[in-house]
DNA sequence: ATTAATTCGTAACAATTGTTACATAATTAA
DNA sequence: TTAATTATGTAACAATTGTTACGAATTAAT
């Protein structure tokens, strides 16, 4: 079943012969909507390969105020800081299923072992590390150089590509929570999204017209 | 010579095969205070190993707007995606010396090379990542929880760490491309600051106090 | 059906940040 | 020395973002 998986969504990558440990090590799970896969703090002592879905990934600092970093999709894997040797780290970030996903476990002992063993598990795991760091700079591109109005459509244009879907359903309030705003500041501005004909407006629903 | 100063900085890390390895292939290099080492955009076939001194790294849009991520250290290494396999990936950050720094500079096919004949090597670069990450995560913190005037405290503070010294010698306008701001605002709470005794200005140079 | 809770809209105002403009002091160049 | 350049201080105002308050519409609960 994972072979399957597997084969599906990362053939491209691995070796026949890695693809052989995962099934042996990995653990298959479904995770429902809005399930909280990892919580900052948390030791983490296996790292997800996603299958399918989508997760978002967040900040959150001592006073509670948070702010969605990306989302992890196919293909994706969540290698933040994973320790390496005999440290297993803790997680800075937070990552809540945004629909229903499915993930592959691996645990964290084998990501050394592996590449050690595996030219393409290394070139994935550097990957991973390269695409998590380019998210992170785009998210530091996004929070220095842009306004709010900017951040909240590319947030919603960044959401309709996610749940390949122009509707999304969503309230002021979360959309407000993931950008670390206000909700009337969010109102305000979809309102104004809306004059410019970018968006439609319903009661837990936004319509992304141009994107 | 690369052997002292290897040894000088990075003897608890690294194997005797390793530097060795090292010593034959890095290349030792002085870079003076504002010498550009790479920009955006380089596509680069070495990565750094800080010796001494300290490297400003830095982002900047289409716009030429610019923010600075975080600082270089002795011990640290720049390995913001140096790419895997057959990709020699393209820099996205800059890096300009903040004051006279030592650096080896190592050919980036060696990254993979020895990632696999070292433990110690894999370590490193697995750590680099982790630190680099979580430099990210603090400018991000930084970015999207903070207000100016704390954004400014912190970068002053954080640069007396780094220079190793409370006098700092720098104008509001260069401070204010760091942070991205303008310089008014930047001689503005330098003002409040100073008004609350955390600082002293005085042309082309701030004494921090409190800190 | 009535009440309670949630969601959204908007006004009014406050706080923060950005911009323009200009004056003064210190430094550098001619 | 004089003139030009650079760095800083500050006022006045604009734009953006945040806060409080309240009403209306919709949905959920009793």
């Amino acid at each position: 079943m994972i072979r399957e998986k597997l084969n599906e969504f990362y053939k491209v990558v691995f070796e026949k012969e890695l693809i052989d440990e995962i099934v042996k090590v990995g653990t298959y799970k479904k995770i429902k909507e809005n399930e909280l896969l990892l919580d900052i703090g948390d030791n983490f002592k296996h790292i997800p390969l996603m299958l399918t879905g989508a997760i978002k990934i967040s900040r959150e600092n001592k006073n509670g105020d948070e702010i969605v970093l990306y989302f992890l999709e196919r293909g994706d894997t969540c290698t933040i800081s994973f320790g390496s040797g005999l440290i297993s780290s803790k997680s800075k970030v937070r990552g809540v299923a945004e629909k229903e996903s499915e993930v592959i476990f691996i645990p964290v002992s084998k990501i050394e072992e592996w590449m050690v063993k595996y030219k393409s598990w290394r070139s994935f795991v550097i990957e991973s590390y390269n695409i998590r760091l380019n998210e992170m700079l785009e998210a530091i591109d996004t929070l220095a150089f842009m306004k709010m109005d900017q951040r909240l459509f590319k947030y919603l244009t960044d959401k309709v590509k996610i749940m390949r879907d122009t509707i999304l359903k969503t309230t002021h309030q979360e959309i407000a929570i993931d950008l670390n705003t206000s909700r009337v500041v969010v109102s305000r501005l979809l309102k104004q999204l809306e004059n410019e004909g970018k968006i439609k407006l319903y009661r837990n629903k936004i319509e992304v017209i141009d994107f």
